[in-house]
DNA sequence: TACCAGGAGAGCG
DNA sequence: CGCTCTCATGGT
């Protein structure tokens, strides 16, 4: 082990982290001999999955894992997330077809500003253009011999500084103005991130709302990743298929429609449904997208 | 080649 | 409200 590295052990039951780190709802996390390597705030991680654990490496040596124990949700009582859910059969499918699939909780300007890009984008070219985002403006930061450079991701205030063109060479195309605009409102103090968890969910979602290239999906998105509102229920063109073909499947129904059904059927944990049911249709037929 | 991707915003009737 | 068009870019 190189010097500097430090190793925590977490116990943890029904944990997928494969298909969670995988769902689409992060986008700096890849494989390596078994393991996963990625960027949590300002250090380099490496996570192992084993029989009833997952091992967590640092580059640099932690003595409080705490931040990371929330960022993976290892106290998450699991189980009342999974009672929760509706009792029907695309539910008892969706979780049987990744049982251990888990929401993580994420930082919120890093979740808004990699959805503000994720629009209309394949899972593998978001990963692609935020990779290029942070090596052109994130911190440098420590990882192991051997390993290749590691950058945190860009804060506002490093992004407020680019221009639109130098956005667009991260090939972001139209949404570089969004994502400029955005970043200058945190930058500036005119839009306050660190109060998103204080307010009720429909103040935190209109307040979103008011962002630049966020608009009802991806605000749900910021919600549910990094707010904490596991009720929040991101509607794209997967989870609007999940539900015409597994809810609806002999009438057309809405998008209106569907978010008030969802609004109300799915519970508490409606986000964590949905989640499920975004990731048993992108993998159910083995396709490519992203995996 | 044609179509699609974890959408948003603007214009229109 | 609901519809349509445009906005870049790359994968399949």
């Amino acid at each position: 082990m190189p010097a500097g590295t430090t190793k925590e052990v977490f116990r943890v039951q029904d944990y997928d982290l494969s298909a969670t780190l995988s769902s689409g709802q992060v986008f700096r996390w890849r494989q390596e001999k078994g393991a996963w390597v990625g960027i949590v705030g300002a250090r380099w991680v490496r996570l192992r999955q084993d029989r009833g654990t997952i091992t967590a490496e640092t580059a640099v040596s932690l003595r409080d894992w705490t931040g990371l124990a929330d960022y993976l949700q290892i106290g998450l009582n699991f189980r009342d997330v999974l009672a929760s859910f509706p009792k029907d059969e695309p539910m008892r499918a969706a979780v049987a077809a990744c049982r251990g699939l888990r929401l993580l909780r994420q930082d919120p300007w890093e979740c808004l500003a990699s959805f503000i890009l994720s629009s209309t984008k394949q899972i593998v070219q978001i990963q692609q253009i935020i990779a290029l985002l942070c090596e052109r403006y994130g911190e440098r930061i420590a990882a192991p011999r051997g390993e290749p450079p590691a950058f945190a991701f860009p804060s506002p205030v490093q992004l407020a500084r680019a221009t639109e063109a130098e956005l667009r060479e991260c090939k972001m195309g139209f949404r570089a103005p969004h994502l400029l605009a955005t970043a200058r409102a945190v930058a500036s103090g005119r839009f306050n991130l660190r109060r998103l968890r204080e307010a009720p969910a429909e103040t935190a979602r209109a307040g979103l709302m008011t962002l630049p290239g966020v608009g009802p999906k991806i605000a749900d998105c910021v919600l549910l990743f990094a707010g904490g509102f596991e009720s929040a229920f991101p509607m794209d063109v997967w989870v609007i298929k999940a539900l015409r073909e597994l809810y609806f499947p002999r009438r057309h129904v809405s998008i209106k429609e569907m978010r008030e059904f969802a609004a109300t059927y799915f519970g508490r944990n409606a986000g964590y449904a949905q989640q499920y049911l975004f990731h048993y249709m992108r993998t159910r037929n083995a396709r490519t997208s992203g995996q």
